[in-house]
RNA sequence: GGUUUCGUGGUGUAAUGGAUAGCACAUAAGUUUUCGGCACUUAGAGUUAGGGUUCGAGUCCUUACGAAACCGCCA
């Protein structure tokens, strides 16, 4: 965690402790205390809540806290000085020299390593996920970007990250598919079809089927029908799940594992899992009650239940169905036990929306095996809808008129694609207007930021061929000389980077990083333009070369910053634009 | 019926429980011989309603209203 809010956290700590020993305060809760940054410097650069917390508790009248902290605070070397405003937080104004070390640490590309909090520890981020019946459409974008910008996060933390991708390859609808794609086998062979409506109409497995008939030709029409179902389901999932690893490329989406339902299902996993809860007695032989709403056709059975209601779910979840198949709750449990196997410190499963319900029992479910609620952790994405001339296009599954990643990447590219997925909080439902994202101008940030970024290059680049380079070694009194305000703003802002990659980590909420993004490359558009009006506060000036030196000095941090979150969000950083 | 998420200017969104609720679009008024105007400056306009916790609530708890997603031995 960033140094100098940790030290003077605990210097409050510390101090809260000697307050209290002293009898000059009562007992407070000490997780209470927090420093805040402060976005507008006209009160200061960091805040605190203290004199807020201990205001009420001063228990000796003699106690003047003011002239206690004056004898005290000064011990820790960045602080300048502090002011108490009226409502009671205590302001505190950083060193100048202290804000140039800062500079220096993001100059030299060390400022991440403070927040290095993860200790290698092994986090599984398992994302995607998509079924493998068909190609990967706009639905899945946005956990896919989500779950990406997340794993980086972690690694820029310092943990080890595993990004895992779950085929469903079994069960009844990967048969579907497969009788889906015998059915325009045959097509292809002149036979007339029937499209039933739970099967899959898609156009693209006409591709696949013409592919396995060019192969074969007519090979597999009369052959054995377990045969034939299992070469097709085969041959589909690979076709499919290749395409959907290609698509996800394009918007620069890579896994590092990929575990299969079928492996799942043939190793004997699941028994041990069985077993284990056996063990425990959460497995009892059961009836399900009556499911409220829909009662038609419901009649009572008797079948394998989990006790999950006993460890958080509303009611106990079915693992056998009543022919003593597993369900596909059973499977999924094994897969979350297997990845419990493979000692991940921590487990992070992002879904869509539509799966909030089946957060409960597979909560319940890690919590029999880890007894540890911070341990397993479901993110949710709220739907995207797709806009299009104003209108919400509708998908449907079964017209397979669905719009699918790789139509949305020809039509707006990767970068606005991230950016935009990325920079709403993942629980808020969003608007996917095609035509929007599309336009290159400020409604859309991407280009905005990606354009303070070229501009930031140029100048670098300009001083660069004006043989400018040597602005690395800086002095204070150069320094507090020749900065601006509006400098020292943003310089503020830049130090306060390493705090803000720890909280959007911390919090899961990558969205952060853009809202910070947008306010640093406001201020530099902004600082940039007083060029106009003022030739002596361009940032290259020959005729001051110590001024120069300062202007450069920052626009390389700032550069490295910007470039640092480009990565993390996965977007260009162009030098050009 | 139940679970979950959400409710912020005209529209779309942001705000570890902190100070004057930020930003963009739209609207209105300005700025262009430049280190790239794909930019800058300025103005108007907002926390669904009620109750509670707190020094302090858009944020936490609760009730009502509204929106979306989900809920069966499917996957």
């Amino acid at each position: 965690m960033n140094n100098y809010i940790q030290k003077l956290l605990n210097f409050f700590y510390d101090y809260a402790d000697e307050l209290i020993s002293k009898e000059y305060i009562s007992s407070i809760n000490k997780k209470q205390i927090s420093i805040d940054y402060l976005s507008n410097n006209k009160k200061g650069d960091i805040a605190t809540n203290f004199f807020l917390i201990i205001k009420k508790k001063i228990i000796n009248k003699d106690f003047n806290f003011v002239d206690d902290l004056n004898k005290k605070i000064f011990n820790i070397e960045f602080i300048n000085n502090f002011e108490i405003s009226n409502n009671g937080f205590i302001n505190f104004f950083l060193k100048d020299d202290f804000l140039l070390t800062s500079l220096n640490y993001i100059f030299d590309q060390k400022f991440l390593d403070d927040i290095k909090f993860g200790n290698n520890k092994k986090v599984n981020i398992e994302f995607v996920s998509a079924n493998p019946t068909g190609p990967i459409h706009i639905a899945h974008i946005r956990g896919a970007i989500f779950g990406d910008v997340l794993s980086s996060l972690y690694e820029k933390t310092g943990f080890k990250v595993s990004r895992e991708y779950y085929v469903n390859d079994a069960g009844s609808q990967i048969d579907k598919l497969s009788n889906s794609l015998f059915k325009r086998y045959l097509e292809l062979s002149g036979q007339k079809i029937d499209i039933l409506d739970d099967e899959y109409p898609g156009e693209y497995l006409i591709d696949i089927a013409k592919e396995i008939h060019s192969q074969d030709n007519d090979k597999w029409i009369k052959s054995d029908k377990d045969d034939v179902n299992n070469y097709f389901k085969q041959f589909a999932v690979d076709y499919l799940l290749n395409n959907i690893r290609e698509d996800l490329k394009l918007i620069n989406v890579n896994f590092d594992i990929f575990t299969h339902e079928s492996n799942i299902v043939k190793s004997n996993i699941i028994d041990q899992l069985f077993d284990i809860l056996k063990q425990k007695n959460l497995i009892y032989y059961g009836i399900l009650p009556k499911p409220k709403g829909d009662d038609q056709e419901w009649e009572p059975r008797k079948q394998l239940l989990f006790r999950s209601s006993e460890l958080g779910d509303d009611q106990d979840r079915a693992l056998k169905k009543s022919n003593g198949d597993w369900t596909y709750f059973a499977n999924d449990a094994a897969y979350h036990y297997d990845k419990y196997k493979r000692k991940y410190d921590k487990l992070i499963n992002i879904w869509g929306s539509d799966h909030i319900g089946y957060i409960p029992r597979m909560k319940s479910l890690l919590n029999s095996i880890q007894n540890d609620n911070k341990y397993f952790n479901v993110l949710t994405c709220q739907i995207v809808s797709l806009i299009q001339n104003k209108q919400k296009i509708k998908m449907s599954k079964r017209e397979g008129n669905f719009v699918t990643l790789l139509d949305v990447f020809n039509k707006v590219g990767k970068d606005p694609i991230r950016y935009y997925m990325i920079s709403t909080r993942n629980e808020t439902a969003i608007d996917f207007d095609l035509d929007e994202v599309i336009k290159k101008n400020k409604e859309n940030n991407v280009f905005y930021c990606q354009y303070a970024y070229a501009r930031a290059s140029s100048v670098i680049n300009k001083a660069k061929e004006l043989k400018i380079n040597n602005f690395k070694s800086l002095n204070i009194n150069e320094f507090k000389k020749n900065i601006t305000k509006d400098e020292l703003q943003i310089i503020k802002l830049m130090i306060s980077y390493p705090y803000l990659i720890y909280q959007s980590t911390y919090s899961n909420e990558p969205h952060r990083l853009i809202n910070y993004l947008e306010t640093l490359c406001t201020i530099f558009h902004s600082i940039w333009n007083k060029g106009k009006d003022n030739e002596s506060l361009r940032f290259i000036d020959e005729e001051n070369f110590e001024q120069t030196k300062i202007k450069l000095f920052w626009i390389q941090c700032f550069r490295t910053i910007i470039k640092d979150i480009f990565s993390i969000i996965g977007i260009n950083a162009p030098e050009k634009m």
